[in-house]
RNA sequence: GGCGCCUUGGCGGAGUGGCUACGCAGCGGCCUGCAAAGCCGUUUACACCAGUUCGAUUCUGGUAGGCGCCUCCA
């Protein structure tokens, strides 16, 4: 398993620790609004990620965090009029529950920056001891300069950096580079705890750093996230980990941003599409079909025709499953075990799910041409490994009203009266239902979902 | 301005120094009472200009355009 690693910019295997266990660190979101398609895409990727280790009998660990402590969160729950951390843990549940729906299970552990007070205060702590970080008016900062390898991940020289910020505003740091660890609570913010420096909170950074070692040690296998993430986020957790001596990320993978026009979806830029919505229209396998369709690392448009293709694209694996069953008899020239090697290989390859998707239909095509036994035992576990397997799962059966309307359209047209069977056809439509007739007899398929 | 990435057929999106990616949509056909599903065929795809090469969409250099980060962001 190879994929392509940030820091080096190289394709590197990822590689397990000491006890085998691949763990894998991925930020997640904070918790200020609900979450968006964009946001989906690190959770897609990672959970499927894991999902593909563990096919491949590696022992998997995700780490997914909450930053549920941040200046927009104040700011929201002033605007909605609640206190902060009822506000946090409100979008936290609602970001539990727009995931759920992803079926992809949860990952291992997710972790609240609220609740890893206790060991963020004790690594701010051991960076000011090593003076790698100072305390200045109850503010914590992270002595930039102090860090030999700062600006590593994201390719940035100190020197180059843009220290013009704040200008005017009387900054407390020592040097414009340098970033918070701990503020000290402000008029208005309704959550803080104590600390050597006072009552305060944690910063934007520190909370992963330490999420990461407490889940998964102070060296682990992959630590991912989007690549807006890439500096100063990530930038910044590799300078307080390493400046307090831990070995940290052995690898660091970032997936692109889902963009809308040509334009990255965030929350800034008000282009959003709430996940819950794109679930609510699409239905959850043409999302993370969807969210799969790109390579993780490659920008993914995103808009209604792209989701409709997804749909459609569901719809087909879907209709091989309704006429393909388990356990087909018969011999071919097709080897679905090879295709599936070549699935396999794909996502093995820097995690290439598009050319993985490929070889997916490569064989539903072949078996849709002639009967291929084992197809459609090789399209569902492939599937699997995505988490779409639910795809091959046999349609919900018909209410009775509906069997009877079919029992009567077959009436209808072995009485050659197609104006009466036509008829009943588009009832069962409305009615949600889909006649499809073979040779073996009339069946009815549910509608698809469409936007 | 600095760093990084991208430009593939109507759309999405892989990939490769010479061999159909794949999917969606369109068109024509097969099948069908008609549809749907499925199958077959189909519209001479690789931004532009040079260079390397027997041969480049694929390598090198440049041009144009676009995106991301440099401030909160998955």
């Amino acid at each position: 398993m190879r994929i392509r690693d940030t820091l080096s910019g190289e394709p590197r295997a990822i590689e397990a620790d000491e006890e085998g266990v691949v763990g894998i660190y991925a930020c997640g979101p904070t918790v200020y609004s609900r979450i968006h398609i964009g946001n989906a895409r690190p959770f897609v990727v990672f959970s499927l990620l894991r999902r593909f280790l563990e096919s491949e009998g590696y022992a998997a660990r995700l780490v997914v965090n909450v930053t549920d402590v941040n200046d927009k969160i104040y700011v929201a729950a002033r605007s909605a009029g609640v206190p902060s951390a009822e506000f946090a843990r409100e979008m936290t549940q609602a970001y539990f529950a727009d995931t759920d729906r992803l079926g992809l299970g949860r990952p291992d552990a997710e972790p609240l920056a609220t609740e890893t007070i206790e060991g963020i205060v004790a690594l701010i702590y051991e960076l000011v001891e090593g003076g790698h970080a100072y305390e200045a008016g109850g503010d914590v900062y992270f002595r930039v300069r102090s860090f030999d390898g700062y600006g590593k991940l994201s390719n940035r020289r100190t020197e180059e950096m843009d220290q013009g910020e704040e200008a005017g505003s009387a900054s407390l740091k020592e040097d414009p580079l340098d970033f918070a660890l701990w503020k000290a609570s402000k008029e208005g913010e309704d959550t803080s705890w104590d600390s050597p420096w006072g009552r305060g909170r944690p910063a934007w950074h520190i909370e992963c750093s330490v999420m990461a070692e407490e889940e998964l040690g102070e060296s682990f296998a992959v630590h991912g996230g989007g690549a807006d993430l890439v500096f100063p986020h990530h930038e910044n957790e590799i300078a307080q980990s390493e400046a307090a001596g831990r070995r940290f990320a052995r690898l660091w993978m970032h997936n692109g941003m889902v963009e809308t026009g040509a334009e990255k979806m965030s929350k800034s830029e008000g282009n959003i599409f709430q996940l819950s919505e794109a679930l609510d229209r699409y239905g959850r396998e043409a999302v993370v079909l969807f969210l799969i369709s790109g390579h993780y690392r490659q920008p993914l448009a995103f808009g209604p025709e792209q989701m409709e293709q997804a749909v459609a694209q569901v719809e087909r694996l879907r209709n091989f499953f309704r006429t393909h069953q388990l356990g087909a008899p018969g011999t071919s020239e097709v080897d679905p075990g090879a295709r599936r090697e070549l699935f396999l290989d794909a996502l093995a390859d820097d995690f290439n799910t598009p050319r993985a998707l490929a070889q997916v239909f490569e064989l539903v095509g072949d078996a849709n041409r002639e009967e291929v036994p084992g197809a459609a035992e090789a399209v569902r576990d492939m599937l699997g490994v995505l988490g779409l397997d639910s795809i091959a799962e046999v349609d919900a059966a018909a209410d009775a009203a509906a069997e009877a309307l079919l029992a009567e359209r077959e009436e209808a047209r072995a009485a050659k009266d197609f104006e009466r069977a036509d008829a009943i056809r588009a009832e069962l439509a409305a009615r949600g239902w889909e006649v499809r007739d073979s040779s073996a007899g009339a069946t009815l398929v549910p509608l698809a979902a469409r936007g």
